[in-house]
DNA sequence: TAGTAGTGGGGTAATTGGGGGT
DNA sequence: CATGTCCCAATTACCCCACTAC
C-alpha cells in the first residue's frame, strides 16, 4: 500500500467543527482567533482542529487546550 | 544492522503530505507549484515531499530548512 | 441608557475540493 | 492505481454591522 501516514494527529474542518458544536463555521473561527481554540492553518491560510482537542470539548472537557493559535 | 541507509532524507508521497495536513492531495500539488513547498521529483514525474520539511510546516514554522529532529 | 460579550449575516478575495482527461 | 494538470463550484478568511442577553 503507499498511503502509510508517519504519526500524525487527525484534523477536522472549520466545517465538521460547527456541525459538531451545532454553531456556524463563523464562530468556530472566532473561537480560534480568541484562542479557545488551538488551531493548525494550511499553507494556503486555511485552519484545521485537532480532533482529540474538539472531542474533549464537546466532551465537557473545559481543559485541554496546550498551546495558543 | 545490515543494510545501511546512506544519508538520504525520508520522503512523503503528495497522499501522505495531504493526509497529515487534512487536505486534498491535489492541493498538496498546488502548494508545490506555488513554491510553498519544496518538491523532488521522481524518474516518472511524481513529486516527493521531505518530512522533515512538512513536519516543520505542520509545527507552524513559516521556513523550514532541516528541523533539526 | 450605555456597556460588554457572543452569534450570525453580508460582501469580497483567496484557497480548496471534485470532475474530467493524460 | 496514484498522480499532474485544467476548469469551476464550494468553502474559508477577513472586514464591518445588527441582534440578543446580561
Amino acid at each position: 500500500m503507499s498511503a502509510r501516514t508517519p504519526d500524525t494527529e487527525p484534523l477536522l474542518t472549520p466545517a465538521e467543527v460547527a456541525t459538531m458544536f451545532r454553531v456556524d463555521p463563523k464562530t468556530v473561527t472566532r473561537w480560534a482567533k480568541a484562542g479557545k481554540l488551538s488551531s493548525i492553518r494550511t499553507l494556503g491560510g486555511h485552519r484545521r482542529y485537532r480532533e482529540s482537542e474538539v472531542r474533549a470539548l464537546l466532551a465537557g472537557m473545559p481543559d485541554s487546550r496546550a498551546a495558543a493559535n
